[in-house]
DNA sequence: GGCTTTTTATTCGAATGCGAAAAAATCCAA
DNA sequence: TTGGATTTTTTCGCATTCGAATAAAAAGCC
């Protein structure tokens, strides 16, 4: 028998995904994969065999030679909640190893609620999806909006939630819960959905773009999230920001393009219009619209993306929130317009698409955290 | 007699790092900075003493104990190339370990250079420089304008050399030099030089900015440059861009703020005026000027480098090129400009400093280029 | 069936790095 | 002078990983 030592938790769950993404389906192939040496990760497979992470499902005949042991992952092996919140409401997500959402809970956050009172639903959420479950929790992934420090886990600072300051969130479920848990700002958790659940598996450089209430963007470049010096990275609503349109001296971004500015310069009503009682129906009715507000829109996003582009040279821009409900058309109103106002993006290939990740993105990025933690690159 | 394996050169470099920082003067410092255990760092430090990369110099008594036997790097050891070209010129700067400056080369490139030429005076360049140094040469950088595919070691396309296109620098040279080649944009590669010469040793979020004849800016995050997806990361002269003063239409940023306009803005001169016959004299003049030229140029700094703060979330920005030549006065005009624009900027800390690398930061960056290769971080 | 060919998995010896314990080098106090 | 006390360095055994050789499992061919 093979002696069995102890491996590193990371190659053991880089293993896992190699598996589970399909890109690796034999001992050899996953050495390939992982780039170490097939004895060694015969090693491994043992192990993560005993461990019941992996199963060995029957041979692969190729069209000679000795047939492949075929690895598949065990979906009931574990799974992963992720949890997203605002000052409104709480979702929690779990999903298993193969990615399918297991169950979902949605809770409505009282009026004026405090982060003790946070702290309590996000533990609340995550043992209510535990109840439903029998395999064992792996990792807790948290999507909070606002300031984070990610490496801390800690959250910095939430405008919406007024004691929301310096929270150590991740000491404080993490204790309770006995699991790794990892934080990030729910924007760049989204990033990472996009990868994990979206239709970005093979994408290493790419911008969210993330209009709600106010602007703020995710990046990531070489497959790693930018968080800044100060964890504030992406925050560009208040950039100055002279409308397309002309009207109206130069303003801050958000004030442009915000979710609710944007409803508002597509109905073609004025700041003190009231907004519809539900923003993504409203933003769903005005996705035929036709006319010069929907092109001055149209063409400010084109130059937010354009100096995107010009800076970062991402290449590809997804965009999330309640905007998504304009469809395709906007994302290609705006493309077109991008490489009308400058040809230069055209040389690289531009391209601004809308999430199919729908309304759980956030929840679904919260999971991608604690997927990603225990399965890294 | 200890066993004397064959180690990781990074590990190796990694070490002669440390102790050339001062980070680390013995043994059982240099296992905590490396984070490996003393009694590896015992073989490592072997094996370097042996190559002659590091010297024991004496003892260091401390209060107790067992004194140290102090470790130190021998300047003689070996040194470093950078190459640095464009259109004009070509420079070639020799380094020893420990930074200094061993000797420079200028070299006057023929006018409509072509790209054979330039491989053939950067060869030259380094041989010239080799002739003067008995200690060998562990690697050569380069720093190239234009696009760069640094991963591939290949120059994509430079304006002004015609058929630099698609050059295969790294092997060109590599393959007569016979020591490691590492190739980079120019504008990134003097980030590196603010780590490696400036002041810029823990930084590991910071942006160069070099206004030239174009305008491009290189950023580093988390201690990584940003290349993008396509190599074009920084290339923000083409953002669209309102002047300051309001006179004229939306124009390109390059237009605005390239070193020869901002002379032009700053002399009060027209777009036809003839440049002066020194630039960065031209611009030492007017480092003293006030009044509304003054007050619109660093009003459109400011903008650019709050945009980029509010995005990126660097914190520090370091100015290059010739406008260096306005002096601090002007990197606090803009910083203060900034702040009154953008009063959201003062809360994380607004640095904007010029950099003190001087005429050879170029040729400097591609020398750290070659160092960061042998000692990686 | 017995042979070769091809591909995959495992075994085995060696290399590299770590942790714990031992040794070394100094100061300080008795 | 001798015996701790303290800190640095080295020694030694063990764990992990790799490379090369070997074994295994099939297909094709005679």
């Amino acid at each position: 028998m093979r002696k069995n030592p102890i491996f590193q938790r990371e190659t053991l769950g880089a293993a896992v995904l190699q598996v589970r993404s399909g890109r690796a389906t034999s001992r050899t192939t996953l050495a390939k994969a992982l780039g170490i040496s097939p004895s060694t990760v015969g090693l491994y497979v043992d192990q993560l065999i005993a461990e019941r992470f992996l199963n060995e499902s029957g041979l692969n005949q190729g069209p000679m030679g000795r047939p492949r042991r075929i690895l598949t992952t065990r979906p009931d092996a574990g799974w992963f909640a992720g949890v997203e919140f605002n000052a409104q409401r709480i979702q929690a997500i779990g999903v298993d190893f193969s990615g399918a959402v297991l169950a979902s809970v949605v809770q409505v956050l009282p009026a004026e609620v405090t982060a003790d009172q946070v702290i309590k639903a996000i533990l609340l959420s995550v043992s209510k999806l535990a109840a439903s479950t029998r395999s064992p929790l792996l990792s807790v992934g948290l999507g909070v909006p606002g300031l984070v420090d990610a490496k801390a886990g800690v959250g910095l600072h939430y405008a919406f939630i007024p004691d929301w300051n310096d929270v150590p969130v991740v000491e404080r479920i993490g204790s309770r819960l006995n699991v790794p848990v990892i934080l990030q700002n729910n924007l760049r958790a989204i990033a990472l959905a996009e990868r994990w659940f979206g239709g970005g598996h093979e994408l290493s450089n790419y911008v969210i773009l993330g209009p709600r209430s106010g602007f703020g963007v995710a990046m990531v470049q070489d497959g790693k999230l930018i968080e800044g010096a100060h964890h504030a990275a992406g925050e560009m609503g208040r950039w100055p920001w002279p409308l397309a349109d002309g009207k109206g001296s130069s303003q801050e971004l958000h004030h442009a393009l915000s979710a609710p500015a944007t409803w508002r310069r597509l109905a073609g009503v004025g700041l003190r219009a009231k907004l519809p009682e539900d923003l993504r129906e409203g933003l769903a009715e005005l996705a035929s619209k036709q006319g010069p507000e929907w092109d001055s829109v149209c063409e400010d996003f084109a130059r937010v993306i354009g100096c995107l582009q010009l800076l970062a040279d991402t290449g590809v821009f997804i965009l999330h929130g309640p905007l998504t409900m304009l469809g395709t058309r906007f994302c290609e109103s705006i493309t077109q317009t991008a490489l009308e106002l400058m040809p230069a993006l055209g040389a690289a290939g531009l391209r601004i698409v809308p999430s199919t990740l729908g309304d759980d993105a956030g929840a679904l990025g919260a999971a991608s955290l604690a997927m990603e933690a225990w399965m890294p690159a």
